[in-house]
DNA sequence: GTGAAAGCGCTAACAG
DNA sequence: CTGTTAGCGCTTTCAC
């Protein structure tokens, strides 16, 4: 088939062989009920012998809306695993694996699942979507690219400055995911972390009757992190706990710093609970405390936030927040094409709610005969 | 900023606020050094102050390349996984999840990693990704608005029929993955397929120098399946091991009925290795098989293909025949881009190799003093 | 029902 | 260096 692009046949094409006029071959191709059926039928086949695809370009720049929405991520970083082939055979490298130096496939990057969530909804809408990273050295150029071709656009929360944010809001309905932007005149979606936090120090506080707290913050200029830490220290006068009494450490939702912070932590004294506010976080921490020799949950319990899948199968299985990224993605389209249906009002913010999972570094209970 | 979309502003309206013709607004926009600096920096001003993001139907119109590349996947299936949530909380659902009834996530969907590596390869080139569902209901009419808006498209087999993707392919040039399709004329970026399960085979047999062997196929309408079989077969003549002494079923892929598969292969007789696929049959594999008491490797070895995460994590973790998802998605996007440069010459295939990942379920040596 | 004609917003010669 | 002028391929009134 490689006999193909001389240049594409277009409506002309299309009326020409089909002995009708351009108007006609459009009205086939988005009224069909408007055309004489005998006429229609003409130039569909005229449209198949032709092999005649119509031009997105020239149809939204014709008018109407172009059926597309567009998402932006912060980029993904190339991850070129590097691992090494111990044999080689046939052209086939066999790695011994059983140590599973594979990577973690760098998969648990967590928009994947805020991407098919988006791509679901857009496909159940009709819509296509197109995907770009927010960052990288073109930045304002793919950004102005991508907001010139769709309807609107959904930016996940720090992949893209305020300003350029603002000069593309212009044409187009922006909405922000994972912070709330209302402030900033932006609809946005986002998950309700400081509820979600506020549940399980609760948790830990009153269910397990833990008052012996250490507390893992992120970085400072997360808005997620700000809000988990505004939910934990509700917990906190919920439960009557003295916030001066729990020791805090600033992480930068890192595994490996986190586990640096821990081990400084436990070499100071032993708190009966580590609550993190994200997983690689509470990674890190089991990290530390299982090479300390101490046990979880029995000496030590352990939170995190987010339900990344490594959290799965973290030994013990780690307690945690899971986010509902999938629904993110889903909400982020809705909120495009609601904000296209009604251009007017204010700015508007979709909360998802999150959901805590216990597992065993933080258990329901501490009693060992309950279940 | 919801003080938008009052008609965004065109080139007019930036022309007219600099005082100068649409053409150098263009100038300032596609090659700002062929206009002089005071010129420049009004229109610039004016961009701004207009709030303009240029069109990208007018711009893809006018001429040139739209600077996107479509990739249709299979589409996703909604999973809405509907867990039963235990306690309630503020709100916030809190679930024993101690015995991990979260879902697998879905997120195993092998194609995420395509669409990264396809995101990241376009990302680098400076081009925007179009993504969308080549299934589901309007099947045809995505497929028709992506190809008429994007240079070039990247098909996952099986996702949309030849006679469309002919139809389109007479637009732009399509490229199929996971499939050799140069009989149809499309180029092609696939696996190793054979040589993957040739070499894991060769392993298994030479190798571990096992004879009493079985093969867990897939559906016959898999052109992967088909090439993975092909590959079994030529590591039996390899080793001269007659193939009529491997009993062979047909599975669909699934966890679920190789399970069954399994079980009843091995009420009759139990082999000393079980050759899979794909992943998903060999976890089904081992489900049956260590439901019957029988110890991997130490009764039967079992090996799977494709490289999905839950192998890293099954008991024991799986061996099996990684392939480089991101790789392909990273490679469509090259196919594309070297085909829009060289339109014509004869329809290619793009080979990506494999990798053996030997785990516990195959390990490198059945002499447990080794390594 | 169907055709004629006027753009949609931009790029790319081609003149100055 | 900058302005003029054609279109790019399609949708959409408005007549017939």
């Amino acid at each position: 088939m490689s006999t193909q692009r001389t240049a594409p046949p277009t409506v002309y094409d299309v009326a020409a062989a089909a002995g009708v006029s351009i108007a006609t071959v459009s009205r086939v191709l988005r009224s069909p009920d408007a055309v004489r059926e005998g006429t229609r039928d003409r130039v569909q086949a005229a449209i198949r012998s032709l092999g005649y695809v119509p031009s997105g370009n020239a149809r939204g720049l014709a008018g109407r809306r172009t059926g597309v929405v567009g998402l932006l991520l912060p980029g993904f970083d190339v991850v070129t695993d590097e691992r090494p082939g111990l044999v080689t055979d046939g052209g086939v490298r066999v790695v011994d694996d059983r140590r599973h130096v594979t990577q973690p496939t760098a998969s648990a990057l967590y928009f994947d699942e805020v991407l098919r969530g988006a791509e679901t909804e857009a496909w159940q809408r009709g819509l296509a979507l197109m995907v770009a990273a927010g960052r990288g050295p073109s930045r304002d150029v793919i950004v102005n690219d991508v907001a010139g071709r769709v309807d609107g656009l959904a930016v996940l929360a720090q992949t893209v400055p305020d300003d350029l944010l603002e000069h593309v809001a212009r044409r187009i309905p922006v909405v922000v995911l994972a912070d709330d932007r209302r402030s900033r005149g932006f609809d946005s979606v986002s998950v309700d972390n400081a509820a979600g936090m506020r549940t399980v120090a609760a948790h830990v506080i009153a269910g397990l009757d833990i008052r012996s707290l250490a507390y893992v913050a992120g970085p400072v200029d997360s808005p997620d992190d700000h809000e988990r830490s505004i939910g934990f220290r509700q917990a906190l006068a919920d439960a009557g706990v003295d916030p001066a009494s729990v020791r805090t450490v600033h992480g930068d939702f890192g595994r490996v710093r986190a586990r640096e912070l821990a081990h400084a932590l436990l070499e100071e004294r032993v708190p009966r609970a580590v609550i993190c506010s994200n997983d690689q976080s509470a990674l890190g921490v089991l990290d530390a405390v299982v090479a300390r020799g101490l046990r979880v949950p029995e000496d030590v319990v352990v939170t995190g936030f987010d339900g990344i899948d490594a959290g799965r199968f973290s030994t013990p299985p780690l307690t945690t927040v899971h986010q509902p990224m999938g629904e993110l993605g889903r909400a982020a389209v809705r909120a495009i094409v609601d904000r296209l249906d009604h251009p007017d009002g204010p700015p508007r913010a979709v909360r998802l709610p999150v959901e805590v999972l216990l597992r065993e570094s933080c258990p329901p209970s501490l009693d060992p005969s309950a279940d």
